[in-house]
RNA sequence: CCGAGGGUGGCAGAGCGGUCAAUUGCAGUAGACUGUAAAUCUACCGAGCUUGUCUCUACGGGGGUUCGAAUCCCUCCCCUCGGA
């Protein structure tokens, strides 16, 4: 059981170049320039303000050859408002055995092509100024999680080195930037209280426009989110951005929130909406906008359904019918199941604006 | 009618004397997915149950050889391609 407590959601207002974000908020990702499978129009009307890019996709595709020509990220994909670009630190997390870590940054082999690149603090921050990003994430190394102290301990040493290389090389190039973007740093340390600690203290004092918590999610047991916000955020400036990334679950938004969280990211609607699985409103979806606190189990805030299941093969109702988005306004669950099993595009397009919308929507009824 | 090649699990298609309840793909069923190597991946997929180095029934039908046959022989049925 959890509880809601709307006396610890945050509104604050983050400025960019490209307008102003409410927390709190979610980001779509849209990893190498597009929220797969939809266009910016649709995003758009999902209600999303800000979306998220990557410097290690987008350097390497199209190449920053093409961003230039195309006079930056926002023209080259149309979209207008905020972006953030995460900087490629999750990569080094994520590539494993394609990349190695050196003091001076991360070597990666492309796993398809195999070609090697050398991505470095000072290289990711000119790369993501050159996207025209409005929000620059530090280079950050992400270990698993449940990696030995030991592990840890060295990613929080080389974060904190590489935050201030970040830092100083941004300084030093943003200042010619009419408009210059905001830069954030990233807490690492794991599930260790002491390293968390440092981590943030490392950063305090570097500096930054906003902070993010890094390293959550990675394969930790869930627990120990809390625990990890528990000991981050009372360190953390009132009135500085605080982003929890890749993070999560409605549950662990809503949680997170009410832990003194404005930002968030996640692959969750997108990617389970394309392999089919839908988040549907339950009773207590509603209360987020109304009640200021309550108590509440997750399966009473939603529940998610596999529409490939035989129980949605004649199911003429909407996927859920307390939502306004596209797919439920218009289509039955039977015809969605009917999109995936004969895998049109259609499907996945759809069930990914509807989860979307389920994650927008939520967040905009705490930001109320 | 003659000649040649075939008939394998829902489909396609391997296997060509034992390690075959049978490779693989598709379809089917269920599950996973947290700063996107992900329109991906995993499991199951003849039947039964006591879920097991278990029991049945199975590679067109029938018969035979063999300790043992999807695999070899005979025969019948069917398909494809040539020739009358």
């Amino acid at each position: 059981m959890e509880t809601f407590n709307k006396i610890n959601v945050r509104h604050i207002k983050i400025a960019t170049k490209h307008g102003t974000i409410n927390t709190p908020t979610f980001m779509p990702i849209a990893t190498q320039g597009v929220v797969k499978g939809l266009t910016i129009s649709e995003i758009g009307k999902l209600g999303a303000n800000i979306i998220l890019g990557n410097t290690y996709h987008l350097w390497l595709k199209p190449g920053l050859d093409v961003i230039k020509k195309a006079k930056g990220l926002h023209n080259f994909m149309g979209w207008r408002k905020p972006i953030l670009t995460d900087s490629g630190g999750f990569q080094v997390f994520s590539l494993g055995k394609f990349q190695k870590t050196t003091d001076e940054g991360v070597w990666f082999s492309e796993p398809n092509s195999g070609k090697k690149h050398f991505l470095s603090p000072e290289k990711s921050i000119d790369i993501q100024l050159k996207l025209g990003s409005d929000i620059i994430m530090v280079l950050d190394e992400c270990p698993p999680g449940l990696s030995s102290k030991k592990v840890v301990r060295e990613a929080v040493r080389r974060t904190s080195d590489w935050a201030k290389k970040c830092k100083e090389y941004f300084t030093k190039t943003a200042r010619n930037i009419k408009k210059r973007p905001l830069l954030f740093g990233i807490i690492q340390g794991n599930v260790y209280k002491d390293l968390r600690t440092e981590s943030a203290k490392e950063l305090l004092k570097i500096g930054f426009d906003g902070y993010a918590i890094g390293g959550v999610a990675v394969g930790e047991p869930r627990k120990y989110l809390k625990k990890v916000l528990e000991y981050v955020v009372p360190l953390l400036p009132r009135n500085k951005p605080r982003y929890l990334m890749g993070v999560g679950r409605p549950e662990e938004l809503i949680d997170s929130i009410c832990s003194g969280i404005d930002l968030f990211d996640c692959v969750i609607p997108t990617r389970e909406g394309r392999h089919g699985k839908l988040f549907i409103r339950s009773k207590k979806f509603f209360w987020l906008g109304k009640k200021n606190k309550f108590a509440y189990k997750p399966e009473e805030i939603y529940k998610t359904i596999n529409i490939g299941r035989v129980e949605f093969k004649k199911d003429l109702r909407p996927v859920d019918p307390h939502c306004d988005c596209y797919l439920c306004k218009t289509y039955s669950r039977a015809y969605l199941r009917h999109l995936f099993k004969i895998g049109d595009i259609l499907g996945p397009r759809l069930a990914s604006q509807h989860n979307l919308k389920f994650y927008l929507e939520m967040i905009g009824k705490m930001r109320a």
